[in-house]
DNA sequence: GCCGTCTACGCAACTAGTTGCATAGCAACG
DNA sequence: CGTTGCTATGCAACTAGTTGCGTAGACGGC
């Protein structure tokens, strides 16, 4: 569905072969669109057949040759089509939410320490998305036109782990009140 | 992973059939953790199989019979293990973020329609929320140990409503200032 | 009397994504 | 000189979940 959307604007971005699309997986657009290397080489070939991306192979010194894509008309053209339908409404999943509701039913300090776990990653993750923000958006009252998508889904990431956090704050609260 | 587990939960709580698993997937577990019949009753299969749960079958006046289940005393060990592992924190997958990101090779108008659709939907949950909080927690402050969980999911997803709201609101607001 | 909806269960075929493995040359470390 | 790690691509087998369909009786509305 939308790795093969997340590809064409990464590739509309700029062209990169499929390690390097895994390697921006890893980081930037994978933040918000996780996916491993297999399964973008399996979409890439899906998306060559259907003409949305074409690759020519370049040899390298000291490396192994690599296959760079880039998107064609036709890939601009279904990239267009998709940002005018509505995305659907994607449902929170939570495993954690699951664990969470039966607590009752398992290892209750097990849960609390998970909490806590949890908390810290939130932590580190708004320490990299401002460090992130700061270095790539030093002044986000005047951005380029190409960078406000970017910016805005960066800050979508921070607003995100900052609710996170302040979620398990609340669920450690609860839990300290109620002992 | 989590299915199994959410169906271990909501059967800890009450014993249910298939059919009413998916009605509780529908709604309150069903909020943070989405499942079609088909994949419940594909999964309770495989339950049973494991011991987890088991089933007799229920004669009902004017209605088919329906096979309840139970968990059982090993469903629970399951859920208190389970429970004792650390859960893997699950990155966000957010089309509507790709799409954000994509913008400048999409359609603005239809992006910025989809974002006011989605600050809509996220104020009905929201209001939805508060409604079933209030109805069901209209003391806070002093919960029975079986609904805290369940509280503290509910104030979770409202956190997060919130969240996406004020993201909505951010978006909108930084493109008028573009335009 | 037909149509839609609800209860209740399930199979079959498909798609998306994960896990494990394979290959292969080069560079850096000890 | 062996091990680890990086670049670079991909197949195979599996799991989870979706979509579409089928069955079947009861109830209510028009």
């Amino acid at each position: 569905m939308a790795l093969e959307h997340a590809i064409l604007v990464s590739l509309a971005e700029k062209t990169a072969s499929g390690y390097d699309l895994a390697r921006r997986f890893d980081a930037s657009i994978g933040h918000f669109w996780k996916a491993s290397h297999q399964q973008i080489y399996k979409v890439l070939g899906r998306m060559e057949s259907d003409k949305w991306v074409e690759s020519h192979l370049v040899a390298q010194d000291n490396r192994p040759d690599k296959k760079v894509y880039s998107i064609t008309g036709e890939g601009r053209d279904e990239l267009m089509r998709w940002s005018s339908v509505p995305t659907p409404i994607e449902p929170l999943r939570s495993e954690f939410a699951v664990k969470l509701r039966g607590t009752q039913f398992g290892d209750r300090d097990a849960v609390l320490a998970d909490v806590r776990v949890r908390r810290a990653a939130h932590e580190a993750q708004i320490a990299y998305y401002e460090a992130s923000a700061q270095r790539h958006y030093p002044d986000p009252s005047s951005l380029r036109e190409d960078e406000l998508g970017a910016y805005l889904v960066l800050r979508g990431g921070i607003l995100a782990e900052h609710t996170g956090m302040a979620w398990c704050d609340e669920i450690l609260q609860a839990f300290e009140a109620e002992r």
